[in-house]
DNA sequence: ATAGAATCGGAGTTGTGACTCCGATTGAAC
DNA sequence: GTTCAATCGGAGTCACAACTCCGATTCTAT
């Protein structure tokens, strides 16, 4: 489909340039920002910018795609590494701070639900799988209540974003956290 | 400071159906709709929107003062009616609920945040009060943990209407919004 | 070193949306 | 019914951001 000869040096390290500064802008003055922004900040002109990414929601869409992939990364490395409920709760604790410094998971989440132009899509899914590892294993070893799935994490891991993000000060925001953590233990009765 | 003379009648009809369509509009398209859109949809021109709110900004700010003042006379309604418990949780659905219609309490909160113009801040100031009665009644009476404060309740609601509004269907949304109510109840250890 | 294909830069185009201005209209006071 | 101030409508202005185009530049294969 693709013939994708390699591409040039300079053209590579402009892409990743571009993708690298695009995540950071993009994090901190929001999806919003200007396409030229990026450019400066990278240090290429806008045409290359284009040449890249045919469209800034193309730019977006792989930018969203990385951290996907990433929080993909994690969750498996954890599932691997840890105990299943401090692998779960580590991974919970780890999307809820990123999204504290800058909301990447409910955004990059809800880019994937938008799926633009269905690249997304893929990664998606394996995020999905590496989660639901992640939670079921939780779930066996009774750290997590049952009555749950990948997609309630999803919302929950979203939500948890959001408020605490909302939350201002660390001591809210632990307080805050601390209620999900807690509704997301067995009930015990 | 400011003369107020009443408004003529055909512009308090415009100035409501105004706030009514541009409430419905932002709810529907984000708040990123134009206001050549709600002038059309209101059936005014948008010399009319101008005149009656200097900016899209203060347009915007005027319809999420309306929901918050709305949200604090329930919460009010709520504290005196119903018992502490069913009235706190009651409360925390109600909102949850327009939410997942449209995401209306996390926008007006977030709103309330910036601000606009220090407009909001009297009635968010209102709101806080009677989310305070609310929460404080609910913890007094056993139903709610007592680690919580009103800043603590305005992020969980925050995050709810996020969770809530991403979890898609009926089920999900149950299932997610469980996981709040569990984890806002006293801890059983 | 050289050719020439790939890539770059950024001025220019296009589209959109907030906001202004003023002649036309309409409500209210008499 | 007349008057006139308040209000209206919407064409026009201005700013900004996405995207295009092409001459200038740079990499790489020989």
């Amino acid at each position: 489909m693709t013939p994708d000869r390699p591409l040039r040096a300079d053209a590579r390290r402009n892409r990743e340039r571009l993708l690298a500064v695009a995540e950071e802008v993009f994090a901190a003055r929001g999806t919003g920002a200007s396409t030229e922004e990026i450019a400066r900040q990278a240090g290429v002109g806008i045409g290359t910018v284009f040449r890249h990414f045919p469209t800034k929601e193309a730019l977006l869409a792989a930018v969203f795609l990385g951290r996907l992939e990433r929080l993909g990364e994690r969750a498996r490395e954890l599932s691997a590494a840890a105990e299943p409920g401090p692998a779960f709760f580590g991974f919970f604790a780890l999307v809820v701070d990123q999204a504290s410094a800058k909301n990447a998971f409910a955004d990059a989440l809800e880019q994937a639900g938008v799926d633009v132009e269905g690249v997304t899509s893929g990664v998606s899914g394996q995020l999905g799988e590496a989660l639901g590892e992640l939670l079921h294993r939780a779930q066996e070893d009774g750290a997590v209540r049952a009555d749950l799935g990948v997609a309630e994490l999803k919302a929950l891991l979203v939500g948890a974003s959001r408020a605490v993000e909302f939350a201002g000060d660390p001591e809210t925001r632990a307080r805050t956290l601390a209620v999900f953590l807690d509704g997301l233990r067995p009930t015990s009765g």
